[in-house]
DNA sequence: TGTTGACCTAGACCGCACTCTAGTTCCTAG
DNA sequence: CTAGGAACTAGAGTGCGGTCTAGGTCAACA
């Protein structure tokens, strides 16, 4: 029941999961020995590697958490977490309030560039349009 | 005149750049061996780098770039249009404007994952709040 | 039987953007 | 004259987040 492991229960070979997050099979073998997952993942009979739907759920919040920048130690220690059990939910919190704290600080630092760029932007199509050279870098700075 | 070169006529010193700048000498010297000054930076009898107010400005415009994700390689082709002298103006606008796009594309992307992020917190803030599990990870996954 | 094709491991390699080192030279102050 | 700090060069090293390779194993199909 292996290669193409979709048929049948709810085993999926590294292969689904890979199609399943858009991740490939190499970065998932490097969660996997980084420790990002939140169980081992068993394997069958000839050692492949058998995930579940909940290994896939995880994977994809993971995938949003790389998305938005937060690095795989951090992740890591996520996943400690979220591995030792109930207890430790305030922990948890914690962690993904820095999260997001950094994310808006990110957009925040974002935006303000994005004004930057916008006014270099208008200066030249001020400049394209009509000839101004306001803003607008001349082959040699100015001295 | 030079260590502190900062007393005198307008010649500073690569060590006051990075003051007025914040990057160090390292990367100036790097930015520098990678081509993103929009002229060849002076020396001095002995070697030491001169540069101008002007410089400055640039690199401070170059440190926004670089904040807002944009890589060595794009702002040395930005550099690239205006050493070039005028007339290629359509260009750096396309480039800029190229640029733009990516940066929105990016906040837009945080904001979604910060949607995602949110939905943990406010999940976690519950269950701390009153024992539920919503969208609160158990010790091991579901199966 | 033997050829696919998906999977396995360990470990080397990559691109990016710096950062740091080693060894030297230069300038000024004491 | 000498010591100090700041600058110089070329090139090696770093950290991150993967990606890729080499050399196999496994299972099914023709």
């Amino acid at each position: 029941m292996l290669p193409g492991m979709s048929t049948g229960s709810g085993g999926l070979s590294i292969g689904d999961v890979a199609e399943a997050t858009g991740m490939s099979v190499h970065a998932l073998r490097f969660f996997e020995r980084e420790g990002l997952f939140l169980r081992p993942i068993p394997r069958s009979g000839g050692g492949h590697r058998v995930y579940e739907a909940a290994d896939v759920e995880w994977l994809l919040l993971c995938d949003r958490f790389r998305a938005s920048g937060m690095p795989i130690a951090t992740i890591r220690r996520f996943a400690e977490l979220v591995r030792s059990g109930p207890g430790n939910e305030q922990d948890r919190l914690a962690l993904l309030r820095d999260h997001e704290r950094s994310v808006r600080a990110r957009i925040a630092e974002l935006t303000a560039c994005l004004e930057v760029i916008r006014g270099k932007v208008v200066a030249y199509e001020e400049h394209v349009r009509e000839g101004t050279a306001a803003g607008v870098w001349a082959p040699t700075p100015s001295p």
